[in-house]
DNA sequence: ACACATATATGCCTGAGACATATATAGGGA
DNA sequence: TCCCTATATATGTCTCAGGCATATATGTGT
């Protein structure tokens, strides 16, 4: 089923793929991330893959593939525009800026995440009305 | 790309799955409703089907397939147990209720939804701080 | 020469979820 | 009787996001 050595683990349950147990995941939210952390400040890829770490994103090993496969999906809808930086050393960076579009669609974003924290945060009420009865969860 | 003539929707952004825009999911976010509400009524799935929507989801039309098959596997899993009720008219209802296994679960999620719920906190701190700026995301 | 950090890119596979459909029971109306 | 609807459960198919692996290239240090 779903067991590993690293303490909790509940079958299919509370985890993210294949039972790393970090917390199920808000679909797509790399994007929203990107797109802020590119109007706090324009970045590459390698960059951002660092800095994603400051949202919660699993920071031991960051996955290179997810953050650059959406700096170009992005990229194909006109949200962020990038250049080659060959001025530094080591190999070519990508730099990439948010679009208006790109902006527009930061805004929506923010309107489904408070969406989505109310509907975590009602959630919670609710648990926790429960957990005050007798029949609490946990007890 | 992603057009529809229902106002608001952006290309694969903030949205269902093809395009709904009604706001991006939290993955499995199904199942701790479902043990939610089994804890508070042992119910069956029509009836939680129901109940559903007041945790956000889509009401208009819910998926039956996407309650029963969680509900199947959360009785695979040893979480919920279920016996068949003949007694009320109209077709057999499968009334489930929640194991003690499955209280746990539920408990184990209530922390993931709480450090969810700081996540989507901490990015729209940061998303109004930014908002504030001059170069605010919607101007 | 070799290892390593930096930097980008692509391929494969799985699981969740959207959408459609099948099946059965019971009640009401033409 | 036949049909429509509400109730109730179940299953098939397809797509997409994401996890994991790997390929490629450049510069630095030893």
């Amino acid at each position: 089923m779903c067991s590993d050595d690293r303490g909790q683990c509940y079958p299919h349950g509370p985890g993210q793929h294949r039972c790393d147990c970090a917390g199920s995941r808000v679909e797509r939210f790399i994007e929203p991330c990107l797109l802020l952390l590119l109007l706090e400040k324009p970045a590459h890829g390698y960059d951002l893959m660092e800095r994603l770490r400051e949202f919660g994103f699993d920071g031991e090993d960051q996955d290179p593939g997810m953050v650059y496969r959406n700096l170009r999906r992005l990229e194909n809808q006109g949200m962020v525009e990038s250049e080659w930086d060959t001025s530094g050393p080591g190999p070519a960076k990508r730099l990439y800026q948010v679009t208006s579009e790109g902006r527009d669609l930061l805004t929506a974003w923010g309107a489904v995440i408070r969406r989505n924290k109310a509907t975590l945060e009602k959630f919670l009420e609710r648990y926790e009305a429960l957990a005050g009865r007798s029949d609490t969860p946990s007890g």
